[in-house]
RNA sequence: GCGGCCAUAGUUCAACGGUAGAACUUCGCGUUGUGGUCGCGACAAUGAGGGUUCGAUUCCCUCUGGUCGCCCCA
């Protein structure tokens, strides 16, 4: 064990797991490409009020999940633990509504939450996100939510189940909230100890106990998705239709919790079998009122957040190959010069080449071109002469030094 | 933040309270200029700090880290 560790909770990505990294963020870049979304990137670290107003001083994220420090100005700072308060900073700070609606961006990029780590939670980890502002349309919940799916999909992760829900405007949360705490409540004797400490904190998370009282309280519960009327059960009644006919298969599961006060109207949330207790793979929802929030004008937007590691989790461990297209390895030392511009020249046209950098013999040269995968080794023996070896057959022939750029691209 | 389990070479695993072993990996050798297979060799570890004991990898405590669950979320 060496001495120094990475931090509780952090971790190294390795060449081989950046392969499947660099996949994911591929894949991901080329969905938003094509939707139109454009990158965006702010700063791992803000304000600490940003994340307090933002979030909500009362979530766990703001309660006791953040790494917050003071810079040497005397000024709170926190890193970042989620992606959409400081998208909403930006787009304020930066007069983007005068852009043309919705400004669709994407980012990927690390966040940070204070937690104590288990299988897909770490303190720091990565997300791809993006974020419809601007629009109160269901085609933007509808389309945002497309993209999550198509991203999912394409990636291959299994077992994954998208559920739907929707907290109408915030004042029909907050009054379905007090609705459903007062029957909590009025039945407290019926309920489990830890639903029943939490009714005034989290009163949602009772429909998702296996308590027999609880659930026998719960089954009486009013739903917030039963509450929803006038333009919120519109707007929810269309972004189904819309997820329909795009052919996005979902559940409603009207006690969907989330856990930060912007959101309002949609939410949902994509969870994988298999992944443990952290099972959500991406999720977000519609936040109408957070750019107001944060002092920019009244703005109406959706986003999502997916998690990196998650998706990973899900999609197993798929070892990428490495491959080089070939190695130039030199049979006499006098030939080193000229396997150094020779791999410039192939890396020039677009190959990827790997020379020896370790003085090895001709004999370990062989066997690491083979460790790193190399298809083919060219041998420079000789100014004239020069050998191309095909490393999975083990057939070589005699070429001409001049010639191996033309014979390598065949 | 709370509870359970865990911590030995780079990796995966052994070792009754009594000499820390192996496999894989890495490097080298098997002659003179050719990889994979095979054979031989080398490097390499008890997470940290205390305690009990003649003696601790083994038992106890603290810390650090991992893991699973709770909570929460991506």
């Amino acid at each position: 064990m060496s001495k120094y560790q990475a931090p509780r909770g952090t971790f190294d990505v390795l060449p081989e797991a950046a392969r499947s990294r660099a996949k994911v963020e591929a894949a991901a870049e080329g969905i938003f490409a094509r939707a139109g979304y454009e990158r965006i990137a702010t700063p791992a670290f803000e304000d600490t009020e940003l994340f307090e107003r933002g979030v909500g001083k009362s979530t766990d994220i703001v309660r006791k999940e953040m790494f917050t420090f003071e810079d040497k100005g005397g000024r709170s700072l926190t890193l970042r633990p989620e992606g959409t308060a400081p998208i909403c900073r930006a787009y304020v700070e930066h007069g983007m509504h005068k852009l043309a609606q919705p400004v669709k961006l994407f980012y990927s990029g690390p966040f940070f939450r204070h937690e104590r780590p288990q299988a897909g939670r770490y303190r720091q980890f990565h997300q791809i996100g993006a974020e419809a502002i601007g629009s109160d349309s269901p085609l933007a919940d509808a389309e945002a939510i497309s993209l999550l799916s198509n991203l999912l999909a394409g990636l291959g992760v299994p077992g994954v189940e998208l559920r739907l829900g929707s907290l109408g405007s915030l004042e029909a949360r907050r009054s379905y909230l007090e609705e459903l705490k007062a029957h909590l409540h009025a039945n407290e004797p019926e309920l489990s100890e830890d639903v029943r400490e939490r009714i005034d904190i989290n009163p949602l998370r009772a429909f998702d106990s296996d308590d027999e009282g609880t659930r026998g309280v719960m089954a009486a519960a009013p739903t917030i998705v039963e509450r929803l009327e006038g333009e919120d059960a519109g707007h929810f009644e269309e972004v189904r239709a819309l997820l329909d006919a795009a052919g996005v298969s979902y559940v409603i599961d009207p006690t969907l919790v989330r856990g930060l006060d912007y959101y309002t109207r949609t939410i949902f949330s994509f969870v994988c079998e298999g992944l443990g207790a952290q099972s959500e793979v991406g999720g977000g929802g519609r936040y109408d009122g957070l750019i107001e929030q944060l002092g920019g004008p009244a703005t109406p937007a959706i986003g999502w957040a997916a998690g990196i590691e998650r998706i990973l989790l899900a999609l197993g461990d798929e070892a990428g190959e490495s491959r080089r297209d070939a190695f130039v390895a030199v049979a006499d030392e006098s030939q080193r010069r000229r396997a150094m511009a020779l791999a410039g020249e192939m890396r020039a046209s677009g190959k990827t080449v790997e020379i020896d950098l370790a003085g090895r013999t001709l004999k370990g040269q062989l066997k690491h071109a083979d460790r790193i995968g190399a298809r083919r080794v060219v041998i420079l023996e000789t100014d004239e002469t020069a050998q191309l070896r095909d490393m999975a057959t083990g057939e070589q022939r005699e070429v001409s030094p001049d010639s191996v750029l033309t014979e390598i691209n065949d």
